[in-house]
DNA sequence: GTCTATAGTTTGATAGAC
DNA sequence: GTCTATCAAACTATAGAC
């Protein structure tokens, strides 16, 4: 790995940590650099951390995306399931939470604009496949015909809930059978009668 | 109201948007004197926020407690949505979302400690108390005795989902007709056959 | 690309006059 | 209690040698 691309890792590390206020010269430390060698790589500290977002935001819906494809085939419990436990899953890895929760708290306007346009931008595409699947799912008989109109909402509601109850509980080490149950008991809640 | 308590209050807005690292000079100027004239008031920068987040912790779990003996004859339906509702309200006043998301990112190690202490400690309490109410709903037949066991738990968890989503996504101005949608694609989920 | 040296600012905090 | 003056440390960033 170039000097560059092993920087914005550590960026990423660091930015978990601390949130906008990593300091750069803690950042060169990590590399095994000085300062000053930061600047021939980039040319400010924001750039690094534009950066870093720009990367962490991409990879995340481009995950998302892959497992959208591949669950597209499956029962509409088993893809809501199947992404579920996807997004778990890759919010456990690292300290991942850790930096999505940092971006609200960014110190600088613009950064913080951009990161949030591409959160937005990527999340409505997600939101509207998992309507569809939704959707799919009553006509085909799996959910309810007479569900609550909040019950899809309750889904992503669900997921960040049990995202940002991994960030402020973190103490309790997060159980992947708990979110099973918690799925359990949303389906239950949607399911039609006498399916499983 | 006098000088410390106005230094306080001070904090708490700059802590909201900043987090950690509010700037003694900010926190100055806000209530007009000069930096050093903080240091006639409190000890240290650690001093003021130790005090802010003691206060505001303090004044969430009050107001939740008083909340909980006021709805403790009412049905579980209802004693369940006014808590709801009422969580919701108090963290769409001012910026106390802000303020408890930034607990997490306080970079002392010590006063991340306390903080975290006395919300689990307070937490639990809470949490005792809505699992009570939902025990004695389900004897009384208002939640079906077949319910998911994860189902309690989805209840707190679309609370804490919606409260990060107010915080993700504050662009769209939170609509507690939106809220009630929720509650009741929640409750549609475990309430008894036959009951409303 | 990396370094030493350094500039210029901001930080939290203190001394001492009033 | 509030001020002016000042401190040492940390901050982001640049100049220029190698």
């Amino acid at each position: 790995m170039d000097k560059k691309n092993e920087i914005l890792k550590a960026a990423f590390d660091i930015f978990c940590e601390r949130g906008y206020h990593l300091s750069v010269a803690e950042l060169a430390r990590a590399v095994n650099i000085k300062t000053p060698s930061l600047y021939s790589h980039f040319e400010s500290k924001d750039e690094i951390i534009e950066l870093v977002i720009r990367d962490e935001i991409q990879r995340y819906y481009r995950c998302l995306t892959e497992k959208i494809l591949e669950v597209k085939n499956l029962s509409c419990r088993d893809s809501m399931k199947s992404l579920y436990v996807h997004v778990i899953d890759y919010f456990s890895e690292d300290n991942r939470l850790r930096f999505w929760r940092a971006i609200p708290f960014i110190q600088n306007q613009q950064l913080k604009n951009i990161s949030a346009q591409l959160i937005e931008d990527n999340d409505r595409v997600f939101k509207q496949q998992i309507q569809q699947c939704f959707s799919t799912g009553q006509s085909k008989g799996e959910i309810r015909q007479d569900v609550s109109p909040g019950a899809l909402r309750l889904y992503f509601c669900m997921i960040q809930g049990i995202l940002d109850g991994m960030l402020l509980y973190p103490k309790e080490p997060f159980d992947l059978g708990n979110a099973d149950e918690l799925f359990e008991a949303y389906w239950d809640g949607i399911r039609a009668n006498g399916t499983d």
